[in-house]
DNA sequence: CTATAACTATGACATTTATCATGTTAGAGT
DNA sequence: ACTCTAACATGATAAATGTCATAGTTATAG
């Protein structure tokens, strides 16, 4: 069993306020998981009784529509913690989580989580937090579906996943999304992202080599997704 | 002064696990407002330094547009809280609040939340449990309006007003809104709203009088609601 | 009780975006 | 290396929705 005293993603989430008592606490709890590229960590419906904290890889949590798409509502990397939400409001997850690289997840109980909600008041707060963080942002995507263009969208959520998630040497964003995840995160069609992304292409806004994507002008991009 | 103790709100929100001497607190330091319909609570860039109770009336939470647009992110009625997000979030308001029908609100101090949420499991938790829904709602409305047609979010949001805020003796729904407030709510234009709200009532769906809706058809709503 | 503004309504039209069809390319597995 | 499938790409078209124009209607202040 891995020990969380050194675990680098302790110091990303809520649980860094946690004591060093708490700790062992946590290490004699959680179990850890591997999650290769495309499974699920849990899905829409599921009952999860506890959080996973992401040690490493990205995810996606989406819900799948009637029509068969996908809507990814948030992305997840290193020291986020999921499925919070339902395990607070004692429901089953409202949304399915995939790992859109491959993941490494520790599972902490809930009643873990409860007591140390409960004992530990930066804990709580820092979680409470996060929740609030949460919202805000999902505020504010609700307000740029509606405001926004596609293709504003499109600008906006480049430069969100350069942002977040940072680019690799060559300068290519380091998150790799096909077209239709793309298409689901900004709330579109597939054959839309890949229009646009194509004249962002010759536009010069950025650079697609295969599914690669290159950020070369980032202020046209900002510009772009600002503007009326 | 009101006492606190003897406020049917009390029972709603959050702070219904207040004890005795908690709720004494609160009456102290809490101060009463008087919000006329159209008037602002808070407007968005705001430092509140607190939350407020709604004790009486109907509130809307939305941010204004570039174009000049009004989207409204959430209503509020008697019992909820305002504010908690970006007060806990150490932040200026995200959304500006404003009375919709005259409201009578309570302002509470942040000093006095932040007490009760660390001295107050349960007050922490249910504090918690409600930006959790107001999470899972926002969440639940953006995919809505990604997968959903203008038409069936029209349909499901006069639902939900019927719902969430019941009709008058004539069944006339009781929250009134302009519109204009409707097709914020909705993320549409003014013009559509109005033009499906005329089909709508065409379709024997609903019936309006004056601005005053009816429901008829409850049935169909949900039908057309949920379809794909 | 009128004047004036705000709200509601509807038509005509433009624009955006989705959908369908079809072809191409790239990557995984044998 | 060769297939086979999934992903990418693009055109043609349709549908949904926004915008602009204009007019009727209601509410409200003076």
């Amino acid at each position: 069993m891995n020990k969380c005293d050194q675990c680098i993603v302790r110091q990303l989430s809520s649980l860094k306020a946690l004591n060093k008592e708490e700790v062992v606490k946590l290490a004699n709890s959680k179990t850890t998981h591997k999650i290769k590229k495309g499974e699920a960590i849990f899905e829409e419906g599921e009952v999860t009784n506890g959080v996973f904290c992401v040690k490493d890889g990205i995810g996606k949590l989406s819900k799948l529509s009637a029509n068969g798409k996908d809507q990814i509502v948030k992305l997840v990397k290193s020291g986020e913690l999921l499925g919070q939400r339902s395990m607070i409001s004692n429901e089953p997850a409202n949304l399915s989580a995939k790992a859109i690289a491959d993941m490494e997840v520790c599972f902490i109980p809930k009643s873990e989580i409860i007591h140390f909600f409960n004992n530990n008041n930066q804990f709580s707060m820092n979680l409470m937090q996060s929740v609030c963080e949460d919202l805000k942002d999902s505020e504010n995507d609700k307000i740029a579906l509606v405001q926004k263009t596609v293709k504003q969208r499109l600008a906006e959520t480049l430069l969100h996943l350069h942002d977040a998630f940072g680019e690799n040497a060559d300068k290519t964003l380091k998150v790799q999304l096909t077209r239709e995840e793309l298409a689901g995160m900004i709330g579109t069609a597939t054959e839309s992202c890949i229009r646009l992304l194509s004249d962002f292409n010759k536009l010069e806004l950025i650079e697609l080599t295969g599914k690669k994507i290159v950020l070369k002008n980032v202020k046209a991009l900002k510009k772009l997704a600002e503007q009326l």
